[in-house]
DNA sequence: TTAATTTTTTAGATTTGACTAAATTTATTT
DNA sequence: AAATAAATTTAGTCAAATCTAAAAAATTAA
């Protein structure tokens, strides 16, 4: 099945909304898209008829399992082209997603699955949300940045969000890898740079979009 | 300005059209559309009305400056996505168009500009029609496919269509660069298969796909 | 538990791009 | 040059996606 431009965005956005309530109404979705919300009204009756969510009027809606696949197939074309955009077209992490909400809307199956294969399969996008596979299937658990940990709070690396040689080379020579017990030890708060202590007695500095891609899963 | 989708497939396939006649007509634009002359007709009055072609009723219509700028944009994305779909995400041949055909209506100069950066700024497309640069510069010189050079007629290799590896390793191989004087010597119906004659007493056989990638300016 | 307020839905209009059917203009024949 | 045929345009509809204004339902507060 097919969707237009504005039923995509629909879908995508009561997913994202979604996922912080368990359901969504309609000004709050008439806020995100910056319509009316006569005009949401209208767009969940398509989308029932279509058989893509939950909803009975005056009582919110909520994506069922139809709606989901098609929301999970639209953030994975737009997080994998985030990934193109930065990695290999050297756009900057803030340019990226405008560009890529217009490119997600190219919904060619083949398409999408050649270019995951061309990026080697990465596993988060720029901003280190997960980018769900050809299956639709996503990494469940929430992963934190860095510099949303407190200081002093033990706690290991789990990923990165961002596969580029550069920011490979940077953690390899900190010797950052996955599994990487750290602790922040000081907050600068002048360009937000963080001290954190790696090994029982190795003191560095990262910065702060380095320390954006490095991903805690557990403070553990 | 900002085209929709369909003003852009108008635009387009104006200039296509009007590049084998001067004029293009109603119905032959209906025809290449696969929609009908009443919709023509209204579309016609409204990219008159935004000063893109001229167009006086039971006249036909003529791209002006401002409409041939906009049409050499968008076959500039088309064929930037053509080369990308091949050469990075090896399509085949013959499937880059359909999908180009969505993806060149995205319309970011940044994008474009990036990606064709990204690309080594190719000259042509897979199907050899070249490629306009940034500011809308097309190579205007017609080239000719080997193929379509008849036998025994002394030629030039002027350019390869097709900038991959695997192309230029071959034509290394057979001693084909720019400049080559060759000549057709046999024509197999089986496989469509050339033998070509290229230094002085030099035969080689050549795959279709190969000679079609082969372009010539003069039978000279 | 009514009254006031907020949220949501309905009703009716608008715009874009398409369509059919009819009218008009241009081209072709006799 | 008049008659016929072909091409093009006009007029009137339609569907998608939006809007405003008004009505209805749900929520909150007095």
């Amino acid at each position: 099945m097919n969707y237009s431009v504005s039923e995509e965005n629909y879908i995508k956005t009561i997913f994202h909304l979604q996922k912080k309530e368990g359901t969504v109404t309609t000004n709050e979705l008439a806020g995100e898209l910056k319509t009316r919300p006569a005009s949401v009204t209208d767009m969940m009756k398509k989308l029932k008829v279509k058989k893509l969510l939950h909803y009975q009027p005056y009582q919110g809606f909520r994506l069922n399992n139809d709606g989901t696949k098609v929301a999970l197939a639209i953030i994975r074309r737009h997080r994998l082209w985030e990934y193109f955009l930065a990695e290999k077209l050297k756009f900057t992490w803030d340019e990226v997603h405008e560009v890529a909400e217009e490119l997600e809307h190219v919904s060619n199956k083949k398409l999408i699955d050649k270019l995951d294969a061309f990026l080697g399969y990465p596993k988060n996008d720029p901003h280190g949300d997960p980018i769900p596979d050809a299956n639709g299937k996503i990494e469940s658990g929430k992963k934190i940045r860095l510099p949303e940990i407190p200081l002093h709070t033990p706690c290991i690396v789990s990923g990165v969000s961002n596969q580029s040689g550069e920011i490979l080379e940077l953690l390899e020579h900190k010797k950052i890898r996955i599994g990487t017990r750290l602790e922040i030890r000081k907050k600068f708060d002048f360009d937000e740079s963080l001290e954190i202590k790696t090994g029982k007695q190795t003191i560095t500095t990262i910065s702060r979009q380095l320390a954006e891609n490095i991903l805690i899963t557990h403070e553990a």
